[in-house]
DNA sequence: ATAAATACGATTAAAATTGTCGTATTTATT
DNA sequence: AATAAATACGACAATTTTAATCGTATTTAT
């Protein structure tokens, strides 16, 4: 439990090598997949993703690749699991609302309150963090 | 991602039913997994490792249940979340050794940082926080 | 003796995560 | 114009993890 996904790790290791190599240049999937061993389809709908977010830029066409488009000190490692993985959340049940015994429940209100410590903690920390 | 499991929300809710009713009194797990709507028999299986743990103590034969057996105010979350789930961390290459590509592995060093800082916040919560 | 509770390993079911496939599009190079 | 190498992306499959159930044993108040 309380693990981040691949796709959020694959994610950081790509934003990582693009900014220890070359901060300007591009860099293709292929090379970040093949360089660390990991799936590059996989990695590659990562980094499509991140480039839709406007967090990275990519480039088609041979030659193309992607380069880091954001200011990494400026993104919260808050949102920016939030907008890979959608909000945090300890409990399913604060975001969905098909938990039928809600009103029984009797832990939702001080486990929010750890979520949100939670959150708090990761609003505070940067991608660059990670990053460099 | 960052979920906690069913077993130690199950777990939570079972110690502040067992706070708010009758601290003294016993508790069964029928009547906990019926009054929550939760499966009975892995409410039994989790009350049975917390009282394993010492965290609970269980008297057997009818008319037998659980009471909270040790001071929920001295357990830190950190210290129940990896008693019931093992250690905390958000990748799993902390624990497991078998990541090929760890040397290669370009963000192992800052993830541990920050998963030092969670199992930080969650050393400084209490269990009682949780409960009352 | 019976019934109601805990104890617990083994197994199954369900859900979430992870990975692959296939096809389309873009564009530098020849 | 053809080719090749890259991104784009929906649909599907495989794997892993989590959650739940089953079956049986043990304890003990009545």
């Amino acid at each position: 439990m309380l693990k981040i996904t691949r796709k959020v790790e694959y994610a950081l290791i790509a934003l990582r090598h693009m900014q220890a190599k070359d901060p300007e240049g591009l860099t293709s999937a292929k090379e970040i997949a093949t360089h660390y061993g990991i799936p590059k389809q996989l990695l590659a709908k990562t980094l499509q993703q991140m480039a839709r977010d406007n967090i990275i830029q990519a480039v088609q066409g041979p030659t193309g690749g992607y380069r880091i488009r954001a200011n990494l000190g400026k993104i919260s490692l808050k949102d920016f699991f939030e907008r890979l993985e959608g909000p945090l959340g300890m409990m399913d049940c604060f975001f969905e609302s098909d938990c039928i015994q809600i009103n029984a429940c009797n832990i939702r209100v001080p486990i929010q309150r750890i979520n949100d410590n939670m959150r708090d903690m990761f609003s505070k920390m940067t991608l660059m963090e990670v990053t460099q």
